[in-house]
DNA sequence: GGTTCTCTGCCGC
DNA sequence: GCGGCAGAGAACC
């Protein structure tokens, strides 16, 4: 557009480009290309090739293969073949392969997720909260999903793209009695939520999520301190990446990482929202910018 | 259990 | 910013 600028942005720009094709690349592929052959084709050495992917994805590019393959086999596992079938489908040279991570990757045995996960059924209450309408919903494994809004309708739509092939039963009165309990908890977070947590995510969102929910009440972090509580002080922007997935308001507390200068960054739920949590949480939002790092 | 591939720290240009 | 090496470790067969 301005050519003024092309210098400036030009390495960063061909970078993001040459990232994005290689995701690209290792999504179709059916088995994972080598990291050299990747490299080449975006006119790098394999060793900077890799760190500049890491820089900008928050992972290598050996993880984000084997998170497009456990997608696969997802994929797979809701077709009509047998599990082994599906195994190999997604990529596995061998099922043993697959059987010495199945827990990291389903969750559980691929039978019980085909059986549970594709028909899965959730459990979901629609309530109000001091910060609007409130969504709490719970799969057999624990709360999937806290999510609030102005209005109820937008929540309910939301759960439906999150969870498309789950079977989602409202109305339930045994389950009203988990959303007082959620309620509770987003007034007064302070008490802590002692409620099973199903969370799920890439390896790396998890790893974020772990270490925000170690950030205490009251306390608040920023992306980069965040980011190098995991150990990969370069992945700020992948770390706010994954804060913004966060399906669990409140339990996973994203509302506490903000800016480095203090400021209150975006929120998933609204800014507002966030304002009004840390408020609630005795922490002013603006002039306590230092994050004790 | 050996081989191949990946990842990271470190250094040089 | 980028390339390259060494060494450790993971993944694979």
């Amino acid at each position: 557009m301005r050519p003024t600028v092309h210098t400036m942005q030009s390495a960063t720009l061909s970078h993001l480009d040459a990232i994005t094709r290689a995701c690209r690349r290792i999504e179709s592929a059916e088995t994972p290309p080598l990291l050299a052959e990747l490299a080449r084709e975006a006119g790098l050495s394999p060793w900077h090739f890799q760190r500049l992917f890491k820089r900008h994805t928050g992972v290598t590019p050996r993880h984000y293969a084997q998170a497009q393959r456990a997608r696969r086999l997802r994929a797979e596992l809701q077709g009509q073949g047998s599990v082994t079938e599906a195994i190999y489908g997604a990529g596995f040279g061998a099922p043993s392969r697959f059987y010495e991570n199945s827990d990291e990757l389903l969750g559980m045995t691929p039978t019980a997720w085909r059986a549970g996960g594709a028909g899965e059924t959730i459990h979901f209450a629609l309530g109000e909260c001091s910060l609007g309408a409130i969504l709490v919903a719970e799969s057999a494994r624990g709360l999937c999903a806290i999510a609030l809004d102005d209005h109820p309708e937008p929540l309910l739509r939301e759960l439906q793209d999150q969870f498309p092939r789950a079977h989602l039963v409202g109305g339930d009165v045994a389950f009203e009695r988990r959303v007082a309990q959620v309620v509770g908890f987003v007034e007064l977070p302070a008490v802590g939520l002692e409620l099973p947590l199903d969370v799920r995510g890439s390896a790396f969102q998890q790893r974020v999520w772990q270490a925000l929910r170690a950030v205490p009440p009251g306390t608040t972090v920023s992306y980069a301190e965040l980011a190098r509580r995991i150990g990969q002080p370069a992945a700020a922007r992948a770390v706010a990446r994954a804060c913004a997935s966060n399906a669990l308001a409140v339990a996973i507390p994203c509302h506490r990482v903000v800016r480095a200068d203090g400021q209150l960054s975006g929120y998933r739920w609204g800014v507002v929202r966030k304002a009004a949590l840390l408020a609630r949480e005795g922490r002013s939002p603006q002039g306590c910018g230092d994050t004790g790092s």
